[in-house]
DNA sequence: TCTCGACACTTGTCTATACACGTAGTAGCC
DNA sequence: GGCTACTACGTGTATAGACAAGTGTCGAGA
């Protein structure tokens, strides 16, 4: 069940979704939820600052807030592997492994990950047995050892290594487009030089530490990502960062 | 010079990036900054959470914030216009416009700004001279009579338009990618089919009245978007949505 | 009728305090 | 030496109260 502000920020959402706020309306005042709630203000606040960083609401100082509306498409505010991210969208996730190999780094691989060996990692990704992704993974050595023993074909890596005790916490994104290569065309099971959205990723753990450094390569018409946005410099804000 | 915690947040940055708190260590205590600043440790922590939201540092409960690194790339904490954006870079902006028709709505149009006539504006912007992206977007009839109005090849429409009253608050981004047709790449100078990425963009005023739809064509090689991502459920983040 | 000012309301910022819970280092025990 | 339990510390959550500043409404006055 959460936290207070969660349950509160989950009701507020379900109440959104019920129609029970809908679009273009304003939400009660802070102080009211609070009383209605039975919570603090402050805490109010927070569950507040959820659904605006999902662009649920809007905000405006000295006005109330204002219902933007309930869609829900894929955003960047949690850190989510590709099986949790299929299974968000009603998917279900598939993989086939096409090699993994353990090799010396590249110049680009060592400055991301530190000099030395890696696994190298290469997968195909499918959305409800479509292919919609290949995903090329670099994983520092102690990280490519465990991934060696497990079924990546069925199994959520991330998941696994969770096990293991191996969290990712962090992640930063960056997005452009590419031309599929021949090796993307066949994998994908699409013409060469298609549009491919590319998304280069390095995740670390709590301690900053490199865990992987991946290339994305997600077919253009088959997924898309969203991003919310406000002008409002701060608000308390949650998720992403 | 703003509000409180957005003074401690610059001077924290500014001490990230003189070194003071150098990549890999750990920064002071809540408790600490907050006397040191001389705040309570509320707006420490308000302070800090722009900087997670940047990606700049990591927390995890219980532990000291952790300094990832003095990255600056350009991401969507803020909702900025091309100009702005450009500047950011610290390039120069610049726009050329192709066409700008008053003409019926699309059906896909008409569902995001409603039905009646559209102002629909095409421009190549530019990046110190070089064209980067192909923007094509519909104003509804209210604000563009007065885009109509400008000099779209060298003012800020964003910047114009607020002078005029119509403020932008919020924007809704959807990323993918597709191929340039042959109008891309005759206003792009590039091939024919080459990968481009495409963001989607409705921006609304803090009503939640849509301003503008557009759809913007960056060339994948020139730009790209950066994201910043932590399992961390929730913190009080700031910017984004 | 229109304009402008007063006023109640609302959100943003800040303080102070308290407790829960995870972290990390230490000390003691086997 | 290595393991465990304890403990000090730090962040996350929550409360209560205060003031600043923006919004919107209503009424008085021109």
């Amino acid at each position: 069940m959460g936290t207070g502000y969660q349950q509160v920020a989950a009701e507020l959402r379900a109440a959104v979704d019920r129609g029970v706020y809908p679009p273009g309306s304003r939400l009660p005042s802070e102080s009211e939820l609070a009383r209605s709630y039975g919570v603090a203000r402050g805490t109010v606040r927070q569950a507040l600052a959820t659904l605006a960083s999902d662009g649920l609401v809007s905000t405006r100082k000295g006005a109330r807030r204002l219902v933007l509306g309930q869609q829900r498409l894929q955003g960047f505010n949690e850190l989510r592997s590709f099986s949790e991210w299929a299974q968000a969208l009603g998917e279900t996730p598939g993989g086939r492994v096409v090699a993994l190999v353990r090799r010396e780094s590249t110049p680009a691989e060592a400055e991301q990950l530190g000099t030395g060996r890696v696994y190298h990692l290469t997968r195909v990704r499918l959305l409800s047995g479509r292919p919609v992704m290949v995903e090329r993974t670099a994983y520092p050595e102690r990280i490519g050892a465990l991934v060696a023993g497990m079924d990546a074909g069925h199994d959520s890596i991330t998941a696994r290594l969770q096990e293991l005790g191996v969290v990712f916490a962090n992640a930063a994104h960056t997005l452009s487009a590419v031309v599929a290569s021949a090796e993307d065309a066949r994998l994908l099971d699409i013409r060469p030089r298609a549009p491919l959205l590319r998304e280069l990723r390095l995740s670390t753990d709590a301690d900053g530490v490199a865990l992987e450094w991946s290339e994305d390569r997600y077919l253009g018409q088959a997924v898309a990502f969203t991003i919310h946005n406000s002008v409002h410099q701060n608000t308390l804000i949650r998720g992403l960062a």
